[in-house]
DNA sequence: GGGACAAAGCGGTTTTACCCTGTGTGAAAT
DNA sequence: ATTTCACACAGGGTAAAACCGCTTTGTCCC
């Protein structure tokens, strides 16, 4: 019987209605409807008055990416459950996503029997954690991860942008209409926050936080 | 009737099994099996004796990539049909793998039934291109295209990865066993061959190029 | 062998990046 | 009203990066 439903998150069309499928083919959970982007599915919450009972969400989508749509979606509608599903497999997109309410962080690269046992979990439980998943959240309380939120300012967002462009200093200080002396200083502050010691490793962080992409 | 096998190849399991399902689905098709990398395909098709009659290949995977066995299966089996499908739509990978021998090349983000026309265009056709991917292919024929196919030596190739540490000119003399100014010609050439003004160029042109991943 | 030519290596020079310390100025806190 | 703090900015110095031109080395071809 199937008791339960299911909504998928997912830039790409193919794999949405392919896990749908998938979801169909399990005993108790069928596919209310796919959304091709956190906007879509803010929509169809509003337009349609049954609600799911889970969420299978990507990150990296168009438009509303799926860790801005978690916050919004588990906060307006707390009582449904979004399981993040995905490739991105690093640090920082499981603790942001969790932060942002996800109830587990499931890798594409699971089996399909996984996914039944997640679902039935997030039901039943509340929650579904793997194993890596639990080890990346044990080394964030431990203190050891390096993720430890640092937040930038506008200012600092777009300067990190202009290095990685091949400007040079004085080239992006023009273009922020700021002394270049200013933008030694932001440089400096960036360098000590976010511990790397010359612009290759302002270029290299802001890829990795997906500040910029390339 | 099911009279056309498929094989799906996938780093990530799930979306292999799912996808599975979806061409099951389909009249004409069916999934022989599914593998999760290269080489597990390349094991798989030198054990069995049935080949498929088509390979859906995504790029992105571990220890053998969509590119490289491409061009491998390609030579030993011609007469399986390869199709790329992969979420990577940039202008490089489309143009390596259909020099691979990819018989056509699909994005994660069609439309099941597109999938299926596909399936059927390279059982009957031998090839599918749909317009993305053929406005790429005039775009290169043009010379508009940027995949000019720069070859980068071997020393030049661990150079630009060492530029993408935080490392200086100095300190990758040291690691390459060369002279400081012995690098700087390597810098120099690099920049002249690739058309950057500075470092930050390297670092940007090498993830664009995947020579490094970060 | 010797000339043509490209690549590797090297010295000197200028420009840029990096670092430290310090000043003036507003806005918010006490 | 003064302390505090963040911010824009400055001077001045060293190290590194970037650019130029020159010599050496090797290879290919007559």
């Amino acid at each position: 019987m199937k008791t339960y439903s299911v909504v998928i998150v997912d830039g790409h069309v193919l794999l949405s209605q392919a896990i749908a499928h998938l979801v169909d083919s399990f005993e108790e959970f069928e596919t209310l409807y796919i959304c091709n982007n956190g906007q879509e599915l803010l929509d169809k919450l509003k337009q349609n008055s049954v609600l799911p009972d889970i969420v299978l969400m990507d990150i990296c989508m168009p438009e509303l990416n799926g860790i801005q749509t978690t916050q919004l979606v588990s906060e307006i509608y707390p009582r449904i459950n979004i399981l993040a599903l995905t490739a991105d497999e690093d640090e920082h997109s499981i603790i942001n996503m969790l932060r942002a309410g996800a109830k587990g962080y499931l890798f594409k690269s699971i089996e399909k029997s996984e996914l039944e046992i997640a679902l039935v979990d997030v039901i039943t439980q509340g929650y579904h954690h793997t194993k890596n998943v639990s080890d990346v959240l044990i080394k964030f309380l431990m203190g050891e991860s390096e993720s430890k939120k640092v937040n930038l300012k506008q200012q600092e967002l777009q300067f990190i942008r202009y290095v990685c462009s091949e400007m040079t200093y004085k080239e992006i200080a023009k273009s922020m209409y700021r002394s270049p002396k200013t933008i030694d200083g932001y440089r400096d502050a960036l360098f000590k926050k976010l511990q790397v010691k010359n612009k290759i490793g302002l270029v290299m962080y802001a890829i990795k936080h997906k500040l910029y992409t390339p």
